[in-house]
DNA sequence: TATATTATTGCAACTTAGTTGCATTTGGAT
DNA sequence: ATCCAAATGCAACTAAGTTGCAATAATATA
């Protein structure tokens, strides 16, 4: 699947006019094979020696972001999480979850909510929806506890 | 209507078991005239010379959120946005609209959307709901330009 | 009202996430 | 192979939030 995910990365930069450089193709391939959000943080871990300069990944982001190839997922402690923004419409991604005992995150793509509707005057151009609560896994611990 | 807001401020640091001091008073009566998510240094402007030192209003916040006076409403530029806890429901909080214009930020309370339903396993212990667009006023100033 | 007890505060120093400026390197067009 | 704008790395910086600790203030009790 590795060679696809590089396969799929070029693609990627190709129909966005971004030039293929190194860096890109690592964090772009990094967030294919994830599957769900990441921080900085994150990135420049599963690329370990591999990973571009801390300013490089952020710029990449950046770049990835303008050309809509990724989107922010929201935020926690502070730092952004980072996706590949295929499952989503325009006006709103699936709803993200995350678990406050174990810091997973999970994405919930078949419970998408209808939009707010707002007060006359305003233009909604993107509404996102957080969960906490506790995942599957930690249900689990607290009943043996 | 402001020694109105002070006399509720009592009433909330009393019923919460918490010691009454001017610092609590001041951020208290703040976020109650404010009606609307505040980030720390907007607490901090509007109390001016007032203020404390802004890591007893961390605090100050701290201690209200585990007593829950107020809440975490969102995050913009990596600033918490805290708001009085009196309007939302145990388990969701009336969603939250950020002008990407003019950078206000206004509550929806009339707009609250059912709880997303999750996936086998998962316990949803909190539901956040996040608006970015035009507010009527940028609306407005859209159409003059 | 004075005293004691404990919570609260201010200050300085630190951490973490993200940004800026600038000189060097590189992808890809020719 | 050459060229040049785009991309990168590095150092220094900013903004948000945290930690430790000594000084201070709110309340309970005498
Ligand atoms: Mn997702
Ligand atoms: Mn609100
Ligand atoms: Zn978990
Ligand atoms: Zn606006």
């Amino acid at each position: 699947m590795v060679s696809n995910t590089r396969q799929e990365a070029c693609r990627l930069l190709g129909g966005a006019k971004l030039r293929r450089t190194a860096g890109r193709l690592a964090v772009l391939s990094t967030l294919i094979e994830a599957g769900r959000p990441l921080t900085h943080e994150q990135i420049r871990a599963r690329l370990a020696e591999a990973a571009p300069d801390k300013v490089t990944i952020y710029r990449i982001l950046e770049n990835f972001l303008e050309v809509d190839i990724v989107h922010k997922a929201f935020l926690r402690k502070r730092a952004w999480h980072f996706e590949l923004a295929d499952r989503c419409t325009a006006r709103q991604c699936h709803p993200h979850f995350t678990c406050t005992s174990c810091n997973r995150t999970y994405c919930f793509t078949d419970a998408v909510l209808p939009m707010a509707k707002s007060p006359k005057g305003f233009t909604v151009h993107h509404q996102r929806v957080q969960l906490e609560g506790l995942c599957p896994d930690c249900n689990e611990g607290e009943r043996k506890n």
